[in-house]
RNA sequence: CGGGGAGUGGCGCAGCCUGGUAGCGCAUCUGCUUUGGGAGCAGAGGGUCGCAGGUUCGAAUCCUGUCUCCCCGACCA
């Protein structure tokens, strides 16, 4: 993308309105605007990341086995009367009539809907188990939105859903969502880790919910250094592996980490003074099993091996793709901007020219975007008539992992400048060898 | 929901107390000079002062009502 052609709107001083880092950077980065307090447009640079996490996200939950469909974001409320939700929501249910005067809702959440629409077709064991997801707008009336798209009232979601036969199918399922969701945050460039939730019905080790750790995050959190090395990505477990994924639970349980709700001074004692993590996190995702609770309340039953009829057990697992956009920033960002992690940047490199008034500075640069966005390099190319202090401090704040620079004095040398974002690290480089370095 | 604060060009703010017809910085546009980490000078455009009533010769300013947004707390992907 050129930036002379782009919608990329940057701004040198935030709105007031915003009060968290991740808040005013998302803001003078162009990344979202506000419509109305918790309601948020995303911007062509937002718009790209959130579609980067999304994209990872569902890379994942295909790979876990989980299959995707779309649910509406609308919702009768008949559907919600059947499990008994409709009146215990209370009034973070965003209700609404339509011109029928039927009652209806904005969807905060869909166990029930996704509970009608899996028992209407599963008729016998042989259906289960499955997993089913989808990733769509959600709508919770928070009485008191903030920290922008943290604790929006609309927001985007991952949320499936799992059906199983008996308990042990239940926890297999579980495990599967658990690793699923240490290696998507994994590949986000991020560390969250599972921390034991508030018991879910079935044994009390089935709820974990996963913080991002960021100075600004919510809650106090403990944790174990040893989540600082565990690799999920390259461990090989297979999600079949029914043994594997005992042992990772298994693992996680004896590693200690929790929230402020869930700790426990005793077992924290026990960890070595030097491994010892504490810190605020902020929660990204959030998984649990809560058994026959909605398909015993909306008559969901399927025969079983034996004839017999049997109510299948259901956990949920939810990430929030939004908010992770601003947990992201909160973990990755310094004093002159985003420092996106390369999976979730909205492109891989920023290409700037020192000078716009020097022809051979132009043609290089022109002649390099071309190279690199023929070979799949997302790049940004910022060709505008600034001055290139201007450029490069633009590029800071939009956080690109990459700048390539390009001025008359490298290229005397033949050189350009390749800065690594994150370290700062500024390297002259022939143009052949930046061009290689990025493309390889 | 309880408590607090704020609405004035795109953004950040002043003006309000003590009414006299709106100002500053940044941004934008034009011109000139500049150009390796948010340039300088000159000029220009852009605001029904959240909205609705009221008081007054006259309201951004005083009064009443209303809407919206933000912050602190209790709750949450």
């Amino acid at each position: 993308m050129r930036l002379s052609q782009a919608f990329l709107p940057v701004l040198k001083e935030s709105p007031t309105d915003a009060q968290i880092v991740s808040h005013k950077l998302m803001l003078r980065s162009g990344l979202v605007r506000q419509t109305a307090a918790g309601i948020y447009a995303w911007l062509p640079l937002g718009y790209r990341v959130l579609k980067k996490i999304e994209g990872i996200v569902r890379e994942e939950q295909d790979r876990a086995g989980a299959i995707e469909l779309l649910m509406p974001t609308l919702q009768s409320a008949e559907l919600w009367r059947e499990s008994g939700r409709y009146d215990a929501y209370g009034p973070e249910m965003l209700r609404i009539r339509d011109r029928h005067e039927r009652e209806m809702l904005y969807g905060p959440t869909n166990e029930e809907m996704i509970t009608v629409i899996f028992r209407d077709e599963a008729r016998s064991y042989r259906d289960l188990p499955r997993t089913l997801y989808h990733i769509q707008w959600k709508f919770r009336d928070e009485v008191r939105p903030r920290f922008g798209v943290m604790r929006g009232r609309e927001f985007l979601m991952k949320d499936a859903y799992s059906f199983d036969l008996d308990e042990a199918g239940a926890r297999q399922s579980y495990y599967t969502q658990l690793l699923a969701y240490l290696r998507t945050f994994q590949r986000m460039g991020i560390r969250a880790v599972p921390m034991k939730a508030a018991s879910g019905p079935i044994g009390g080790d089935l709820s974990h919910e996963f913080i991002v750790l960021a100075p600004t995050g919510e809650s106090e959190v403990f944790y174990d250094a040893e989540y600082e090395g565990m690799d999920w990505t390259q461990s090989g477990l297979s999600y079949g592996d029914a043994v594997g994924l005992q042992a990772l639970f298994d693992r996680i349980g004896q590693t200690y980490a929790a929230t402020d709700e869930t700790h426990e001074e005793t077992r924290w004692a026990e960890v070595p003074g030097e491994r010892q993590r504490q810190g605020r996190g902020i929660e990204v995702g959030h998984i649990f099993n809560f058994g026959t609770k909605y398909s015993e309340a909306m008559g969901f039953r399927v025969s079983g091996p034996d004839g017999a009829m049997v109510t299948p057990q259901m956990g949920s697992y939810g990430i929030g793709v939004s908010r992770l956009v601003g947990a992201i920033i909160e973990a990755s960002h310094d004093e002159a901007g985003i420092v996106w992690p390369e999976a979730v940047a909205p492109w891989r490199v920023g290409l700037v020219t020192m000078r716009g008034d020097d022809a051979a500075s132009v043609a290089a640069a022109g002649d390099l975007y071309d190279k690199l966005t023929s070979a799949g390099v997302e790049t940004l190319y910022d060709d505008r008539d600034e001055r290139g202090g201007a450029k490069l401090a633009g590029m800071d704040l939009m956080g690109l992992p990459w700048q390539l620079i390009i001025g008359p004095r490298g290229l005397a040398q033949g050189t350009a400048e390749l800065k690594d974002r994150r370290t700062g690290e500024k390297q002259e480089l022939s143009l052949e060898s930046a061009l290689a370095r990025l493309t390889a």
